[in-house]
DNA sequence: TCAAAAGTGTTATCCTTACACCCATGT
DNA sequence: ACATGGGTGTAAGGATAACACTTTTGA
């Protein structure tokens, strides 16, 4: 039994939202391959919970508020030449303010992630040209691979949906696109040989991995639980949420629609006050109405990410 | 960091529904306590998923189909005396032949679950007799679990949910009204003080608690993503497609809207041929269209899961 | 006066829910 | 004949997406 002991490693993906720019917690930056916090799992944590919140905190100085475990990897074919870790993942969501050290804008890391001007640019030619390549194989081979990039990426008739975040990571990983890549995926080729201009930074081990684990499982819960208002300061203007809301997404919104949503789940009250710092017609401030949390939890406290194109 | 070093299981809810019955694949039975399916992870697997299902084939002689990933326990509050194991559970779905050894009703095991001839028995209004005295507390904390019980229950004004699974079988854990509740749970009771009449059957340690998980995202899957045919012969009629379905949820559904939600996507396409033995006019056979899991997997390919009140 | 962002009103469409009814077989 | 489950049509309601337009500030 002793030979069956595995080293537990805690990883965090903490997520902050400073003046609409997606920001998560980085560790060895900004010289090095950054890396996400994390520890292993010790004798007196009391649950694993815990033991992700006492790591973070030694690490970064920074208190959590929500945390929600993500998924357990341990799969060898990553890193084959280490020693297995299992490492269990966890999500947490925090308010920083802008410019703190340590933080780093995710769509430094994955640049395709970013739709918020559209997706027609260069970035999204090049990777539906490569990913093409990619797909050319043997009959059965080239159908699946060609089905999977479209529902991913949403080229052809499939839209482009947020949370696919991670299915479209393992595809540039499997292609071979990524830094990241296994050795010898493409036909013949070494890793980073067909890397894409655009690749993103990437990070330590199969952190990117993680991290696009986190993103695509905040994005899907942005549409059917009020989670923004963790990423939210107290008070804010609609204008804000909604600005928050898209950096998350990675997609525009519909104003009116979103504003008629908050609205009528009635997630936010008025403050009463007004600001004008935006620039035009001030707006005015809200809150939470965190007694919703308990009021609703099952039902469709969701916010509209509609699918593009 | 040998001192760090943890124990890993794997766990396995393996769930099939031959006859319209909903069963879980259990060890220790008849006599005993049951337990789910679970081993320790070894240095020899590949993933957590190969280990997965070589401990699963080992210990039942069963192949498995799909299989996901559910949560990673490893909360000491649940056995404290004990050293701490991590356990990473799954779900994984088959179809196997009705009465096979093993196989357990998992509303046996969740009486408070089978919600198909309505709620308005005796069990559910004890229930909600016993859970209203344990919200019976001091102010905010009284205010705080009626809330709860309320929404996972769907007392009061909301519905009661197929999905919210889990949060039930907690509130009954902390209200101690399961055998497995913890010591010194009410205020100044014995465990099994307060148990109830239907408490159901207990299984080993936490196995229900993460019986309750995958029953919990099984029914959530169930909503958007098609599943049910995992647990379908390969061929099938439109009525035992349903009493899958309504086995599964708990819940009873509506034909007509089903049977145009299921052909208006395309999720199945007729054999040609027609069967008799349910009595009454004979069905339509149907085959599930494998294609689609392809063509559309981000869109909306679930199953009207009504929620009932 | 104009740009910029806030905020309002209205309409078309689709999906969900529900009701009422007919069909084909075995007993 | 009738019970049983299979199968169809259609109407009401609500949610969603989109459109055009007004309001209030700062420069």
């Amino acid at each position: 039994m002793v030979a069956d002991l595995q080293a537990v490693e805690l990883v965090a993906v903490i997520v902050a939202v400073p003046g609409g720019v997606p920001q998560v917690l980085t560790l060895g930056a900004p010289i090095g391959v950054p890396a996400l916090p994390a520890g292993p799992l010790e004798a007196d944590h009391r649950s694993l919970q815990y033991g992700l919140r006492t790591w973070v905190e030694r690490q970064t100085g920074h208190p959590l508020g929500y945390v929600e475990q993500l998924y357990t990897f341990a799969d060898r074919e990553r890193a084959p030449a280490r020693e297995r870790v299992v490492s269990v993942s966890y999500l947490g969501l925090t308010r920083v303010e802008a410019g703190e050290p340590g933080w780093r804008d995710w769509y430094q890391i994955f640049p395709w992630e970013d739709c918020r001007d559209g997706r027609s640019d260069s970035l999204y030619a090049d990777l539906r040209a490569r990913l093409g390549a990619w797909a050319q194989a043997s009959a059965p081979v080239a159908a699946r691979r060609q089905a999977r990039i479209d529902v991913a990426f949403g080229f052809g008739d499939a839209a482009w949906a947020p949370e696919n975040c991670l299915q479209r990571y393992e595809l540039l990983w499997e292609a071979g696109l990524v830094p990241e890549a296994p050795v010898g995926a493409g036909p013949g080729a070494g890793p980073g040989e067909h890397e894409l201009p655009a690749a993103g930074q990437r990070m330590l081990g199969d952190h990117r991995r993680i991290l696009a684990t986190g993103i695509a499982r905040l994005r899907a819960k942005l549409q059917y639980r009020p989670v923004v208002f963790e990423l939210m300061p107290d008070t804010f203007t609609l204008g804000t949420l909604q600005l928050t809301v898209e950096a998350l997404a990675g997609t525009r919104v519909h104003k009116q629609n979103f504003r008629r949503l908050v609205e009528q789940q009635h997630l936010v009250e008025p403050t009463g006050a007004t600001t004008a710092v935006t620039g035009g017609r001030p707006a005015k401030v809200y809150r939470f109405r965190r007694e919703i949390l308990a009021e609703r939890q099952a039902a469709g406290t969701k916010l509209p990410v509609p699918r593009s194109r």
